[in-house]
DNA sequence: TCAATATCCGACGCCTAGGCTCGGAAAGCA
DNA sequence: TGCTTTCCGAGCCTAGGCGTCGGATATTGA
């Protein structure tokens, strides 16, 4: 179980815009070369944001990208889920390896386990904001640790 | 994030020789079909869950696989970190993206997030038992809200 | 109006790892 | 001596993660 770099990258980019604050718009490419990631591949991950709302785009010369909420209102959950369409996928909801266990009919003891795994996960993503991301490590480490 | 075939065949496995019970051997390929699941697959990780300490075998004729301890003392955490090597991966901890951030002496807001959410995660499959798992979907489902 | 700067967007290419198969050696029964 | 079964390494196929590329479109400033 792992999380992919769509989220990771989409964290470092989303945060970065949060920290640069305001509404004058970052270049992709500047923001990449500056955080050590792919331009190119930033330029995917912004767009993938910019789809799901959370940043804004402002094209041509002088363009760039923004975020487009307060970072208060953002949570890593958000971010996680547009840049990488899910927190967490439940194996047997997207292969149903044996019907008569795996279909609504059946009857698998595994499955609750994998739900409520995952409404855990969206628990603790979904109460991490952007904000809270912009403080020094040591202070997230003890803000999150419950 | 995903949990991948070999955690979750594992632990249909697992579960199946807690429900045989006993030391009588099945074998693999016998568990296989009546799970619906690829025999040689089966056979492969039933030999990671051997090399773990999970399940033991009796070879040749007659032989098979049967839980080496009692399903009480036989976690989901147990058997996935047996069947796939790790629970959850912490990114930063396997691809040091940036070694200015992502070093020993780096400072990087995402890595408590990640860590809490390993931890949580090791939580609360740890808190769930092969001899939860032999009680039916709901049972189970009402056992693991917290 | 032209050149430079950016976003926009689809397509493609590499490579890893997940998911599964195969073949054969060794071990224990009948 | 067969038959069954574990043992184990090797290999195969594919999807998806991870990026790259090329070109269209929009905006700015000279």
């Amino acid at each position: 179980m792992r999380v992919t770099t769509w989220a990771e990258y989409g964290l470092i980019v989303s945060l970065h815009l949060a920290k640069e604050g305001g509404e004058t718009p970052t270049p992709a490419r500047d923001l990449a070369e500056r955080e050590g990631l792919p331009g190119d591949y930033v330029e995917q991950i912004l767009l993938k944001l910019r789809r799901a709302g959370l940043v804004k785009s402002v094209r041509g010369a002088k363009g760039g990208y923004f975020l487009a909420h307060d970072p208060q209102t953002i949570s890593v959950k958000d971010v996680m889920e547009a840049a990488e369409n899910r927190t967490f996928e439940v194996y047997c909801d997207a292969h149903r390896v044996n019907l008569s266990r795996c279909g609504p009919n059946g009857d698998c003891s595994l499955r609750p386990v994998w739900r409520e795994l995952q409404r855990r996960i969206d628990e603790m993503l979904s109460s991490v904001s952007l904000a809270d991301l912009m403080r020094q490590e040591s202070e997230v480490e003890a803000l999150v640790a419950q």
